[in-house]
DNA sequence: TCATTTGTGACTAAACATTTC
DNA sequence: AGAAATGTTTAGTCACAAATG
């Protein structure tokens, strides 16, 4: 499926008249689904043109507009006012990321773990929590977006990293992931649209195309989103959402500066969006790096959802995060915490306050802050250029490959030579991208023997 | 907001023609959504029919289609061809039910909890569960689906119901609320229609305005749904799936026969609907109810999403659901697990798998099944009609009061009085209903006295 | 039974907005 | 700078289907 510069060529998609059924619009749509899904039209494919595709079906051309929107709706393709309609980067393959269905002999760089040493230390915390008074209390519905002990132990937890709220305006939430899923529930609706990174975490991704949420992918830099390409967009269309990760971007560990997230913060005021911030790496990056100002939360109080998971910092199997967001989001959040979750383990949610209260939490941080360094250091070893852009303690880098390969079967084919890793492409948000990169999850092997077998694969395939 | 039933009148709806800005249809949908969530249009209330109105603003009528099926997208407001269009029941409110923002002086009839007496023994396991060699593996990412012996536990567990499944089509997740997040956003689209009993429960109603999911009402009798209502409206519109809880729906209590279930399957076969059998209630009905034969999952095993939450059965506060699933649905279902929780707590599976497995899990249930019953005994005393139809165990129970009672109005001044129950009209899929009841949940009082003075305050006001 | 009322769904027409060249 | 290409949006026409009385 060639044809992608030639303007005046045949044309790129040539459904069969004589399949179309009745509801057209309908039998249209099904019909460029089928040949998306099963490899007929490859990424990027440009498709004709409505008015051409509607010639040569001889229909009307906004029938044809009606189908094309269906699949734009679905995520199949995309559509750019002046350029035309193209296949989107992921439309013939789910790009959830889990840990999931690994072979035990295949090393794991792709799915970002964290450093699962420490847990030892939570198993002990753990036991101590079972010796308490008030443990039975632990096991009933009460409090379903969080004890006070539990909230307060947040709040504590969060203003280290410059969070400054009152439990009437936080919820417990089971992780970071589950606390995306509620908020693009509680304050977006189908056909939304939400700024992102180019480059974005795959499963904010899925989970928009699951929304029908349109993601508007906005460029940047080494300091983050680009201010002026955002705006550009929201006077272009109505936007109603920006996602971030300010601390340490997910997937390219780009940190952002404090110059940036002003810039940012007045054209999300200008334009009122709905901030989702999603500060999960707050623990690298507050208070460890010089001139670590503040979260973009404080800026934006009311018109933001700021995220703080626990799994990263401090035990990613117990499923706790903490949701802190503007009054006016109060009502809305709540209802889709108890439509999705009903409410959190307290038994969870008491660990990780016990963990934070007894300062063990800290102790963890700091190991994994120590694992960390040494993980990007045997990095450097092998890959010296990738590893000085982007936060120095992030759990991932951001490796640059020739441009010519193919994603999903680069993926495959280092799976055969005993790694996996994530192709860039996974994590695009929009367009297709001329540079292509590899995420190198650093923060997932059982040793480092194991990272640097990895890395020496990895080095020797590319 | 009268005349409902006088059809040549003045229009009930009479909306400014010059507050009109352009795009028409979203301007009239805006001024109709706004006047039913400020209560200028009751729940019930007839608009006036599109063409009728489109004269009255000087518009085509299929704008009015256009706007009134945008509101009804949204949950605001039900069309019915031939008879016209009706503002929805719950409209202007929010009928999610929690255990939130309850007052410690009101005795709760109102949200089903589950007799916490035997949280003692939940504790008491989990203090063995921290000795185990092997807890540390308990907190980290691994087997986002379940542990492969907290699956094989939970089919153990399920297998007493009459499941009978392998551990490759099931999962583990956060709760039966969780489950149901799950099924409709993997397995269903928005506008698409999800068949239910007239009454059913206000979450899954909540869930699916959410995830603009129409529900179509289909009416029942003491047997369950009626087979014929469903085939009528599987013939009348395309239906895409069906929620059921037949061991003891809620909130009427009914209890399905075989041979409805039979029935039922058969049309669910015919028109290949896609069943959700919330089978939360198994441990009060399998192995209790004499004539009891098996869940409607072993009569359709390819085409149903079968839930069996612990939180009624075992333990509340433990977030731990059981998901069995055919073939077909395993990946849908995996990426939605994936995307919105990521992985459930491996501490809290592994404890309600230690509760099963060392046969307290089986005491617990024995000691609620005494709980339900003294607590249906004692609801008898004061409802002794009431107390003869449904479920005998039920958590809850569904009790016939006058017509003519306001229902939001009606839970605030019982609430007064120092009780919380839920009308019936939060349980509403679809249009009004004549009969009006009151859910009286049974398992959510601190103390017998209680129980006894929540309803004697009822019995007083009704 | 059949005309009337009422809602549904699909395609068409036309004005519009952005990008490209 | 302006014409051409390309996608967007709204509203109108029309055939149809179910419920009502």
């Amino acid at each position: 499926m060639p044809i992608n510069s030639f303007t005046h060529y045949p044309m790129s998609w040539k459904p069969d008249r004589h399949a179309l059924k009745r509801p057209l619009y309908l039998s249209i749509a099904l019909l460029l689904e089928h040949d998306i899904t099963n490899g007929f039209l490859a990424p990027g494919t440009k498709l004709p043109p409505q008015r051409e595709l509607a010639d040569f079906l001889d229909v009307n051309f906004t029938t044809i507009t009606r189908a094309y929107k269906l699949c734009e709706m679905k995520g199949f393709i995309y559509a750019v006012t002046g350029s035309g309609t193209f296949v989107s980067p992921n439309a013939a393959r789910s790009i959830t990321i889990s840990k999931d269905n690994i072979s035990r002999d295949v090393i794991d760089l792709g799915f970002v773990a964290s450093f699962e040493q420490s847990n030892h230390i939570v198993a002990d915390v753990a036991k101590q929590v079972m010796e308490k008074t008030y443990v039975e209390q632990l096991f009933n519905y009460h409090d379903p977006t969080g004890m006070p002990h539990h909230k307060m132990a947040g709040l504590n937890w969060m203003m280290a990293f410059g969070i400054h709220a009152d439990p009437d305006h936080m919820a417990i939430v089971s992780g970071a992931q589950n606390a995306l899923a509620i908020t693009l529930l509680a304050l977006f609706e189908p056909g939304n649209r939400i700024a992102v990174d180019l480059y974005t975490y795959s499963n904010f991704i899925e989970l928009a195309k699951m929304y029908r949420i349109q993601l508007v992918p906005i460029p940047g830099d080494d300091d983050g989103m680009l201010p002026g390409e955002l705006e550009n967009q929201c006077r272009l269309v109505d936007i109603q959402g920006i996602f971030l990760m300010p601390s340490c971007s997910n997937p390219t560990a780009v940190m952002m500066s404090d110059a940036r997230k002003k810039e940012l913060a007045a054209i999300i005021t200008k334009y009122s969006l709905i901030l989702i911030e999603d500060d999960i790496h707050a623990f690298l990056t507050a208070r460890v790096i010089d001139d670590y100002k503040q979260p973009m939360y404080q800026l934006l109080p009311e018109q933001t959802v700021y995220i703080c998971g626990t799994s990263k910092s401090i035990c990613s199997g117990l499923r706790v995060a903490y949701m802190v967001f503007g009054a006016s989001f109060k009502e809305s959040i709540e209802k889709a915490i108890f439509n999705i979750n009903v409410k959190t383990s307290s038994l969870d949610a008491e660990i990780i306050t016990e963990l934070i209260l007894s300062g063990k939490a800290n102790e963890i941080v700091e190991e994994k802050k120590q694992l960390a360094q040494s993980a990007n250091s045997i990095f450097a070893e092998y890959f010296p250029e990738a590893s000085s852009i982007g936060h120095p303690l992030s759990f991932y880098r951001w490796l640059p490959i020739a441009k010519d390969a193919n994603a999903p079967e680069m993926e495959t084919l280092l799976q055969q030579q005993g790694i996996r890793v994530f192709h860039s492409n996974r994590f695009l948000s929009g367009a297709r991208m001329q540079d292509k990169f590899l995420r190198i999850a650093l923060a997932s092997t059982n040793s480092w023997q194991e990272l640097q077998t990895g890395l020496e694969i990895l080095k020797q395939n590319l």
